[in-house]
DNA sequence: AGCTAGTATTAAAGCGCTTCGATTAAGTTC
DNA sequence: GAACTTAATCGAAGCGCTTTAATACTAGCT
């Protein structure tokens, strides 16, 4: 069974249609100086008539450029608990888009197994430049760049190579939630945290510490948990156990180093029936959603995702399109987000002036 | 500052190493018939020498297709707490790369501004088949068609249109809920839905209407709630106060169209101090990972998302090597997962037999 | 040796675009 | 009005691959 329909027109139709040449019809297309307005418009009107689009194969073969960027993913974050990567994915096309390019989407296990495991589009120059998300090898990195080709890391980066990055703010977030939970009273705050190898990780794990200090306050060794391999909610629910299980001196607050390690904390709360906020005040680091549905709704820090993403495509964009490679590291702000985790406000009254009418909108959308 | 390293080698570069003609390379290159064998393995191994990867838009444009296909996603499903069509794209994407194709990801307003919204890849002939997931207007699948590519329908189909789909086996799973909660004894069940226009939702609304009916049971109407524009989270909480606000005749088990909506009712109770599951018994529909997290977790029907995604590349990559269009419509199956918020199951023994032990491992990586 | 039938190899055309250098047209200047 | 600029247009080459039709080779027959 045939589908398609009658032969797509090429710029030649074009051309032909308007009397001229081929040549002229592409410098209207790239907008190139040197046409007459009468001609460009000319041109114009008989690609509008003829619905003609270009072709991107041609154009890229005769550019060399794809039109494409790559956007790696590293495969547990993606495919877990954390919408997180998908906002900030969400913001990169879009952006993307608006500058002519479109994304495709690749997802790579962490555990880097070389060459081999490399999407293909790299190799098929199938791409112009590469956004990474996450955590990944330094050997993909440099593997990229021997391709010749402008990468951006977001969410991460790795202290011996000089690459771009977009991150979030983690040192102020850090001190903007010890500061909270100190305004409120609390003295002996814990950290719930994991593989301090991850930069991030590392990153509110010390301004914690240095905020702490600040305050001249002690932290017991036992409140501070940072061994668990990695952050997803079992982890923070097994860290929680170890924690607090015990009948020593316990914490009353815990600083999670995100809303998953949070969420799973609450969770072997509500279990264990340790009440939160009364007995223990949690609060999380990136704002995802389900932060909202649990109950307590989760205090946390708001991480501007999509801006995240917008942001590396921008530079990305100038990396390809002036071939320079300037190492740029920006950080987007952050904010605390105050619910009733951490016992700053009191739980909304149910009814019409629950979640619907004392919530901003965005609360929901975020 | 430059980057790029030595020039690339291309197919000429190969035929010129190992003597033959570029014509030659190529039929090995493409696994064609008529090559002698050691100038097959000849030609490989100076492939392999020049670690040479022919380039995908000279490819395309002799071939006439771009190696890519594109996955469409409506917009508010993406970016909202679902983290649902993530992994439908998760198991698309690796499918596709086994095939050797490659995703160009794109998010749209389920609101069609026509054409001009239209990404532009369809246009310049960038990818070589569409995947649709969610609900999408009639007009953009016709636009597709019309362009002559091959087209496939996630978790949503058109009744007036022929077009192959995937979709959750939805009757079967509605049905398997009320035989649950009508073997733990319950009589009223309710169901929280939202707008019947989403086939899905009518289909499950169906279904339980149907196996309501075939126990013998009565359904008020005041139990039913189907006048919710979408299935989010906000919309579950509005719909539980609405209907269970007042003191009349309430459910005691509710049927939510899917655990968003079920999450959603459950914050409203939890604020309303109705106690689940014993004063009011909730099932989902998706299982989402948040359904883990909160207290008590969700009973719900899981979907295989990943299976979904991983079936669509296939019949996708048919499509396109066959040039054929044959309507194939897919059902796939789910099941009913028993946890606590339907009142089957007592709460996890906290602790070291808790979450940890008790829980097997995939019910935290779904 | 001559002929045929495959089988293996290749030259050349073509895919649809960009770009560079050449050509022509239109102004300026003296 | 000739000489010179500058602006507008075009011809043709080239990007790196596939594919078709022609050619070269190899056996197997008579």
């Amino acid at each position: 069974m045939k589908r398609s329909s009658a032969r797509r027109s090429t710029i030649e139709d074009v051309a032909r249609k308007a009397g001229l040449s081929v040549s002229t019809v592409s410098l209207v297309l790239n907008n190139k100086t040197n046409v007459r307005k009468e001609t460009r418009k000319k041109v114009q009107s008989v690609i509008a008539e003829l619905n003609y689009h270009p072709q991107r194969s041609a154009r890229g073969l005769a550019t060399q450029s794809s039109g494409n960027i790559g956007f790696i993913l590293t495969e547990d974050h993606f495919s877990h608990a954390e919408p997180f990567y998908t906002k900030i994915f969400l913001g990169s096309e879009l952006e993307a888009r608006k500058h002519n390019y479109y994304i495709l989407l690749t997802t790579v296990a962490s555990t880097v197994r070389q060459t081999k495991e490399m999407p293909r589009y790299f190799l098929e120059r199938n791409v112009d430049g590469v956004i990474v998300a996450g955590k990944i090898g330094s050997s993909w990195i440099e593997y990229i760049r021997d391709l010749g080709l402008p990468i951006i890391l977001i969410d991460y980066e790795l202290p011996r190579h000089s690459v771009s990055t977009v991150t979030a703010d983690n040192n102020n977030g850090a001190r903007l939630v010890v500061d909270h939970l100190v305004k409120l009273g609390h003295t002996k705050i814990g950290f719930l945290g994991a593989d301090l190898k991850h930069p991030s990780i590392a990153e509110r794990f010390n301004a914690y510490r240095d905020a702490i200090a600040a305050h001249g306050i002690r932290i017991a060794p036992s409140w501070i948990s940072t061994d668990e391999p990695n952050t997803r909610f079992e982890n923070g629910y097994r860290a929680a156990l170890r924690m607090l299980e015990g009948s020593a001196e316990r914490p009353t607050a815990l600083f999670a180093a995100n809303d998953a390690l949070a969420l799973g904390c609450m969770k072997y709360c509500s279990e264990s029936e340790i009440s939160i906020p009364e007995a223990l005040a949690v609060v999380g680091f990136d704002n995802v959603e389900s932060g909202l549905m649990v109950e307590p709704r989760l205090t946390t820090v708001n991480v501007h995702r999509e801006e995240m993403g917008i942001i590396a495509v921008r530079r990305l964009v100038e990396m390809i399109r002036d071939k320079s490679n300037v190492v740029d590291r920006t950080t987007t702000q952050v904010e605390l987000v105050v619910r009733e985790s951490c016992g700053a406000k009191t739980r909304p009254v149910p009814a019409v002036k629950g979640i619907l009418a004392s919530t901003k909108r965005e609360e929901f959308t975020l």
